[in-house]
RNA sequence: GCUCAAGUGGCGGAAUUGGUAGACGCGCUGGAUUCAAAAUCCAGUUCUUUCGGGAGUGUGGGUUCGAUUCCCACCUUGAGUACCA
C-alpha cells in the first residue's frame, strides 16, 4: 500500500467537513482555548507559500490544544474592505462587492487545500452589513461616551450633561479638546440645543474635529503620509497641500496611559512592546507658560509692536543688557534684591532697553527709571543729562538718580525715595490713561485679553538657559504678535512652509530655517524679554507647537541659534572627572547628569533631579507652570475619502451631527454609478442620489427630499480599514448573533484571544487600536476583559527569490542579449573580453549579421564593457526556473514575446542559468509560490511540515525548494512503519525498550516544542523518531498508535488515515495527546566527554552511579589522558557526575 | 540619529540552566540496485594538516576549570521610528 497522500487528503477534507469536526461549542465542561490569526484581506492575487505560514503554525498549536482536552475555538475570516478592490473598481467599474466576493472564493478554496482545523460555521466579513452594523454600533457608543478622568474611564455621555446641568463644566476632568470655554450650570442651560451639542462634541470620544490632511486636489482625496514623495502624490505625481478638513477623530489619547500600563500584562514581543511604547511616546517635564511682553506705543499697539527698545537696534541692545546683567556692580546688585518680586509693590525690570539706551531699573507701570550713577558717570554727565532728557520729554518717563554711594550705604533712604516716586505717579497700565505705553504688563490680544504662549518641555531644570522661543508657522499667535516689519518676511516663511508636507519637513533636518516675528516673551522668573521666533523644525501637531528654545540644553536649539546668531547662555557647569570642556557652549550638552546649574539664580548648584523639581515647584508658585506629562500619541483620524469602507451612521441637522439609533442600523453603503470623488471634490458617497436620513420614517431616503427638517444629508465619509478589525476577535464568540455584537455568555465564556499569530507591521495600527477599543467596551461593561490579545506571536516573513536574467544595455543591436549569470560573473571577475569565450564567439557570427550598425561591436573589444552596469537585470518568472537554476529558455520566450528574438549567452554546457536574489514575494517580482502547486505535487501535509521545518516562526527567510523532498521522503518513511506493500503491518506484541525510548524521547521533546512555538525542531525530532524505528525495524501498536497522535497536529491527513487504519473510527483530533514516562529514558551508564582544558578530546563510558572520585581515577587511570597530558600533572581535574570531565593542566 | 533584533559549514538551520559545536534536512562525493532513469538503500561531507594533530560559532577583549550561550567595546546586516521639545 502506497502512500496515495492526494486520495487521503480528499477524502479527510471531505470527513472533516462532513462532520463538522471543528465546530466549536460556546457551551463546554473542557477548558477554552482561543486561536486567532490575523485575518486577511482578500487580495486579487490570491495566497502566495508566505501567507499559511501563522496559520499552519497557529493550527498546529490548536490541535495540540485539542488533543490536550481543550475546548479550542480557532476561526478564520475576511477584513473585506479595503483599498485594493475600490481602486480596481474606479478602473473597471464593477462593484466591489463582486470583486471581493471573487476573491474570497478563491482564498476559500486554497486554505481548504491546506487542511486547517478553522471553525467556518463563524466566519466573518467585514464588509457584510450583518457584520458592519455592529462596527456602526460600536462607533455610536463612542459617540455617546466621554472619558471621565477622575475614575479614569469611559463613561457615558448622559453622566457628563448631568454634571454640566448641575455644576457647569468647571469640576469636569475630562478628556477633551483644548480650548473649552469655561461655564456655569445657569449658562449650560441657558444655551440652545444647538450650543450645547457643540460643547459635548468636544468632550466625546469620537468628535468632528478640524484635521490638517494632505490634500491632492487632482486626485480628490487624501493621502496617507506614505503616498506622498517630494511634495507629491506617488501615484500620478500630482501636487500635495496641506489642508484642513472637518473629519471625526477618535479620542484614543484618553487612553495613552492604559494603553501603556497594559503592555505590563500580556505576553507579546519586546520589540513589538517597544513600538508601541515609542508611539505613545509618554514624556515627563512641565508645561511652563510665557506671557507674551507688551506693544510699544511706536509701533502703533493694534496688533503688532514690541515694548521699549527702539526696533531697529533691538537685537543689539538686548545682547548688550544681557551681557550687563550678568556683571552687576555690586550697587546695582545690592538695589536690585530690594526692589525685586515686586518687593515695593511695583515690578522692576533691570537692564532694560528703553528706545536706544539700556536704562539700569525701570517700572513700566508707572513709567520710572531709576539709574545709578558709577565713577563712570561723572566723566560723561552731559551725555547721561541729553538721555535723560530724551526719556524724559519725548517718551514720558521719569527718570531718578542714585550714586553707587548712596545705595550701598543709605538704602534705606534710597529705598524711601522711590517708593514717594512710585506713590505719586500715575499707573499707566490702563489704556486710556497712557497714550505713550499702550498696553499692561503682558502683551494683549485684539479682544483684550492677555495673550501667553504655552509650551512642553521636558527640562524645566534649563528655564534659565532659555535664549529664545520657537513657535510652528502654523501656530495661532504667529499672526496676532507678529510686528508690522516682520510681517512681510513671516507671511512669505508661512507660505514656503505650507508647500512641504509634514513628513519632508521632517525628513529634512538638516535645513536650518525661521524667521524672526519681531515679538518678545517675557522670561518667567528673570522678566528678560525673549524674542519669538517662527520655525519649521517646531512641529504644530505635538505638544503645544511652541517649545522654549534651550540652546546650550538642546541639539536643534543649539543649531538654530548658530544659524541666527542668536546668544547661547550656558547654565552647565561639567562635574564630571576630567571636566568636559566646553559643554553648553561648544556644543549642546543633553546629558542628564555630570553637571550642576549654574546661571540660573535658584537653581545654581543642583543637579539635573533637584533642579527639575525646585523649578516646577517655583513655576507654580508664581502661577506660570506645573508638572506635566505629554504623549506623543495623537487622536487617530477615522473619516476616508472613500467609497469601500463602513458608512457611518450619522446625518447633519444644520451641520450638527447626530447618530442613528441602534435598532435602525445597519446603514448600507449606497450605489453610485462611479467609485472616484465627485468633481467637487466630496468623497464618493457624494455621487449616491439616495443617501439622506428621513428622521420620521428612520430609513434612507432619496436626496432630494432633503428638506432639513425630518429629512438631513447622511455623513459622506466611511470608516478606515482599522475600523472592523478592531473588534472581530470579539465577534467569533458569536458569529451570527443579529441582537448583540456578541453574547454575554460567550464573551463571558471566550473572554480573549489566548494566542494571536500575525505579522509585525500591524504593531502601531491594528494591534493599537484593537487594545483601544477593548478597553472602551470593558469601560463600557460590555466585557470582562480589557486586553485583546493574551499572548501574541510575529511569525517572521517568507520572502521570495526572485530569478534574474541579465541584458547587456546596447543600442547596437537589433535583439536583445541576454546573458546567463555564472558566465557573465566569470567574464566580469576576469575582466576579459567576450570574444575569448568559446561561447560567446559561437553566436558572434549571428550577432555581426543581425546587426544593423555596419561600424561593429563595441563589447567585443576592451574590459571596460565588463562591468555589472553594462547590464540590466531583468525579472524572469521563477515558474521557469528549476532547482539548478536553469532556465527554460522557451518558456522564457513565450512569456515575454518581445524577447522572442533575444539571444541566449549560456554557460559552458549549454544551460542557462538565472541569478538569485531575495525580495519579498510579491506579484511584479513574478517570484510568487502558489501553495496549490506544492499541494498537487506533493501533498498539504508535505507543505505544512516544510512551512515550519523552513526555521523559527518569528524569522524571515526566504522560501527554497531545495528542502522539500527531504520532508516528503520523511512522510513516506514514515508511512512505511505502519504499512507495506501489502497493507497494514503493524502488531500487538509489546515494544522493545530502544522504541519505547525514541517514543518517549520524541513525546517530551514535542510537547515541549509546542509550547514553545519552536515547531522546526519538532519536525526535526520526528525525522530522527522516524529514523530510529526504522532501524529499530518497530512495529508495534504500543509505540506507533501514540506516535501518530503526535504527529496529527502537524501532518493531519496522514494521521487521520493511518488512525483509521489502526482501527479507530472517530476523528484523530481529540485523541488524547500521549502521556510522557521519564521510566523509558532512564540510563545506567553515560559516555563521559573527557576534556582537556575545555577541550573535548575522548569519550569515556561510565556507569552514571559512580562517584566523583571513582569517576576521576577511572579517567585518570586510562592510557588516553597519559597520552593527551604527555607526562605533566594535572593542576586541577573538575568532575561534574552526569556531565563532563575537564583536566586542567 | 535613536530603538530593537540577528550574525554558527556550500545552503536552511540545531545545541533546553555555561558542559561533547554543526543535530535534522538539502546539496555535494563515492558505492549498491537498474538495460537506463526515477525511486530506494549504504558510506562520507566545518576548515586545515607533514594524518600525530591544529584551528573554529562576525571582530577584539574580559569573567570561568570550561563560553555559540554571560559581560564590555567594535563591525556588519535586517526591522521599526524619526526635528517628540
Amino acid at each position: 500500500m502506497k502512500y496515495h497522500f492526494n486520495d487521503i487528503e480528499a477524502k479527510w477534507r471531505k470527513y472533516w467537513e462532513e462532520n463538522q469536526t471543528f465546530k466549536a461549542e460556546n457551551e463546554s465542561d473542557k477548558p477554552k482555548y482561543y486561536v486567532l490569526d490575523m485575518f486577511p484581506y482578500p487580495s486579487g492575487a490570491g495566497l502566495h507559500v508566505g501567507h499559511p505560514l501563522g496559520y499552519i503554525a497557529s493550527d498546529i498549536y490548536s490541535r495540540y490544544k485539542r488533543h490536550k482536552g481543550f475546548n479550542v475555538l480557532h476561526p478564520m475570516g475576511y477584513d473585506s474592505f479595503g483599498l485594493p478592490a475600490e481602486q480596481y473598481a474606479i478602473q473597471t467599474g464593477q462593484h466591489p462587492a463582486i470583486t471581493t466576493e471573487t476573491n474570497i472564493n478563491r482564498y476559500r478554496e486554497q486554505l481548504d487545500r491546506i487542511g486547517f482545523s478553522f471553525d467556518w460555521s463563524r466566519e466573518v466579513r467585514t464588509s457584510n452589513p450583518d457584520y458592519y452594523k455592529w462596527t456602526q454600533w460600536i462607533f455610536t457608543e463612542l459617540f455617546h461616551s466621554w472619558y471621565n478622568k477622575d475614575t479614569d474611564k469611559a463613561e457615558p455621555i448622559e453622566s457628563l450633561i448631568t454634571r454640566f446641568t448641575n455644576e457647569g463644566n468647571t469640576t469636569v476632568n475630562a478628556v477633551c479638546d483644548e480650548n473649552i470655554v469655561p461655564f456655569t450650570a445657569e449658562m449650560w442651560n441657558a444655551y440652545d440645543e444647538e450650543q450645547q451639542q457643540k460643547t459635548l462634541l468636544q468632550y466625546r470620544l469620537t468628535y468632528l474635529a478640524e484635521t490638517e490632511v494632505n490634500w491632492c486636489p487632482a486626485l480628490g482625496t487624501v493621502l496617507a503620509n506614505d503616498e506622498i514623495v517630494n511634495g507629491v502624490s506617488e501615484r500620478g505625481g500630482h501636487p500635495v497641500v496641506r489642508k484642513k478638513m472637518k473629519q471625526w477623530s477618535m479620542r484614543i489619547t484618553a487612553y495613552a496611559q492604559r494603553l501603556l500600563d497594559g503592555l505590563n500584562q500580556i505576553d507579546w514581543p519586546q520589540p513589538l512592546k517597544d513600538s508601541q511604547t515609542n508611539w505613545i511616546g509618554r514624556s515627563v517635564g512641565a508645561a511652563v507658560s510665557f506671557k507674551v511682553l507688551p506693544l510699544a506705543p511706536s509701533q502703533g499697539g493694534g496688533t503688532a509692536g514690541y515694548l521699549t527698545g527702539k526696533h531697529s537696534k533691538i537685537s543689539m541692545l538686548l545682547d548688550k543688557a544681557q551681557e550687563m546683567r550678568k556683571s552687576p556692580t555690586k550697587a546695582e546688585e545690592t538695589l536690585w534684591q530690594e526692589i525685586r518680586n515686586k518687593k515695593l509693590g511695583d515690578k522692576f525690570r533691570r537692564q532694560q532697553p528703553i528706545d536706544t539706551f539700556i536704562v539700569d531699573f525701570v517700572c513700566l507701570e508707572k513709567m520710572l527709571i531709576i539709574e545709578i550713577d558709577g565713577e563712570i558717570h561723572k566723566n560723561q554727565k552731559d551725555v547721561d543729562e541729553s538721555r535723560q532728557l530724551l526719556l524724559e520729554v519725548k517718551k514720558g518717563y521719569k527718570v531718578i538718580r542714585f550714586s553707587n554711594d548712596e545705595v550701598l550705604n543709605k538704602i534705606e533712604n534710597v529705598l524711601e525715595k522711590i517708593k514717594t516716586e512710585l506713590n505719586n505717579r500715575p499707573s499707566f497700565k490702563d489704556k486710556s490713561s497712557s497714550p505713550l505705553l499702550g498696553r499692561g504688563a503682558g502683551g494683549e490680544d485684539s479682544e483684550g485679553s492677555e495673550m501667553k504662549i504655552d509650551v512642553f518641555t521636558t527640562r524645566p531644570d534649563t528655564i534659565f538657559g532659555v535664549s529664545f522661543m520657537t513657535l510652528a508657522p502654523e501656530h495661532e499667535l504667529v499672526e496676532k504678535i507678529t510686528t508690522p516689519e516682520q510681517k512681510e518676511a513671516v507671511k512669505a516663511y508661512i507660505e514656503q512652509t505650507a508647500k512641504r508636507s509634514e513628513r519632508e519637513r521632517m525628513a529634512d533636518v538638516k535645513t536650518i530655517s525661521g524667521v524672526f516675528t519681531g515679538a518678545y516673551a517675557e522670561h518667567p522668573f528673570s522678566n528678560e524679554p525673549i524674542p519669538i521666533w517662527i520655525g519649521d523644525y517646531v512641529l504644530a501637531s505635538y505638544g503645544t507647537g511652541a517649545v522654549m528654545a534651550v540652546p546650550c540644553g538642546d541639539e536643534r536649539d543649539y543649531a538654530f541659534a548658530k544659524h541666527y546668531n542668536i546668544p547661547i547662555p550656558n547654565i552647565f557647569e561639567s562635574t564630571s572627572t576630567p571636566p568636559l570642556e566646553g559643554l553648553g557652549e561648544d556644543f549642546a550638552f543633553t546629558e542628564k547628569e555630570g553637571f550642576k546649574i549654574v546661571n540660573s539664580d535658584f537653581l545654581n548648584g543642583l543637579g539635573y533631579k533637584e533642579a527639575n523639581e525646585k523649578a516646577i515647584e517655583e513655576l507654580e508658585k508664581i502661577g506660570q507652570g506645573t508638572g506635566k506629562i505629554n504623549y506623543r500619541l495623537r487622536d487617530a483620524v477615522f473619516s476616508r475619502q472613500r467609497y469601500w469602507g463602513e458608512p457611518f451612521p450619522v446625518y447633519y441637522v444644520n451641520g450638527i451631527p447626530k447618530t442613528i439609533d441602534h435598532e435602525h442600523l445597519p446603514i448600507q453603503l449606497p450605489e453610485v454609478e462611479k467609485y472616484l470623488p465627485t468633481e467637487d471634490g466630496q468623497p464618493p458617497l457624494g455621487r449616491a442620489d439616495v443617501w439622506a436620513w428621513d428622521a420620521a420614517q428612520n430609513t434612507v431616503v432619496s436626496n432630494e427630499l432633503i428638506d432639513n427638517n425630518t429629512v438631513f444629508p447622511l455623513e459622506l465619509n466611511t470608516m478606515p480599514g482599522w475600523a472592523g478589525s478592531s473588534w472581530y476577535l470579539f465577534r467569533y464568540m458569536d458569529a451570527q448573533n443579529d441582537d448583540e455584537f456578541a453574547s454575554q455568555e460567550a464573551l463571558d465564556y471566550w473572554q480573549n484571544v489566548d494566542l494571536y499569530i500575525g505579522g509585525s507591521e500591524h504593531a502601531t495600527g491594528h494591534l493599537l487600536y484593537s487594545r483601544f477599543w477593548t478597553k472602551f467596551l470593558y469601560d463600557l461593561g460590555f466585557l470582562k476583559v480589557d486586553e485583546p490579545f493574551k499572548k501574541l506571536i510575529n511569525q517572521g516573513m517568507i520572502l521570495g527569490e526572485s530569478a534574474f536574467v541579465y541584458r547587456l544595455n546596447s543600442s547596437q543591436f537589433v535583439n536583445p542579449i541576454l546573458f546567463s549569470r555564472n558566465f557573465l560573473e566569470k567574464v566580469i571577475s576576469e575582466k576579459k573580453s567576450f570574444a575569448e569565450y568559446q561561447e560567446y564567439k559561437k553566436i558572434e557570427n549571428s550577432l555581426f549579421q543581425e546587426n544593423k550598425n555596419p561600424r561593429g561591436v563595441l563589447i567585443t573589444g576592451t574590459d571596460s564593457q565588463t562591468s555589472w552596469n553594462n547590464f540590466t537585470p531583468l525579472h524572469s518568472n521563477v515558474s521557469f526556473v528549476n532547482i539548478s537554476n536553469e532556465l527554460d529558455i522557451e518558456a522564457f520566450k513565450k512569456w515575454l514575446p518581445e524577447y522572442k528574438d533575444a539571444h541566449f549567452i549560456t554557460e559552458d554546457d549549454g544551460t542557462f542559468k538565472v541569478g538569485r536574489e531575495v525580495e519579498k514575494m510579491s506579484k511584479s517580482k513574478y517570484n510568487v509560490v502558489n501553495p496549490d502547486d506544492i499541494c498537487d505535487q506533493y501533498g498539504a501535509d508535505t507543505l505544512r511540515m516544510y512551512e515550519m521545518f523552513l526555521g523559527p516562526l518569528e524569522q524571515a527567510k526566504p522560501w527554497n525548494m531545495a528542502g522539500i523532498t527531504g520532508v516528503h521522503s520523511f512522510l513516506k518513511k514514515f508511512w512505511k512503519l505502519y504499512c507495506d506493500d501489502n497493507g497494514l503491518v503493524i502488531t500487538d506484541s509489546p515494544a522493545s525498550k530502544d522504541s519505547l525510548k525514541t517514543l518517549h524521547k520524541t513525546i517530551k521533546k514535542v510537547e515541549e516544542d509546542i509550547e514553545n512555538f519552536s515547531f522546526n525542531t519538532s519536525v526535526s525530532t520526528f525525522m530522527i523518531a522516524v529514523n530510529e524505528l526504522t532501524a529499530q525495524k518497530c512495529s508495534s501498536r504500543e509505540v506507533l498508535e501514540p506516535l501518530a497522535v503526535l504527529i496529527s497536529p502537524y501532518a493531519p491527513h496522514i494521521a487521520e488515515e493511518l488512525w483509521s487504519k489502526l482501527g479507530h473510527n472517530e476523528s484523530i483530533s481529540t485523541a488524547p495527546f500521549p502521556q510522557f514516562d521519564a521510566c523509558h529514558l532512564v540510563e545506567s551508564t553515560k559516555e563521559y566527554p573527557i576534556s582537556f582544558n575545555g577541550k573535548m578530546r575522548f569519550t569515556l563510558e561510565m556507569p552514571l552511579d559512580l562517584s566523583k572520585e571513582d569517576i576521576e581515577k577511572t579517567v585518570m587511570a586510562h592510557e588516553k589522558t597519559k597520552q593527551y597530558l604527555e607526562g605533566r600533572t594535572p593542576k586541577k581535574v573538575i568532575v561534574v557526575p552526569g556531565k563532563i570531565v575537564n583536566i586542567v593542566g
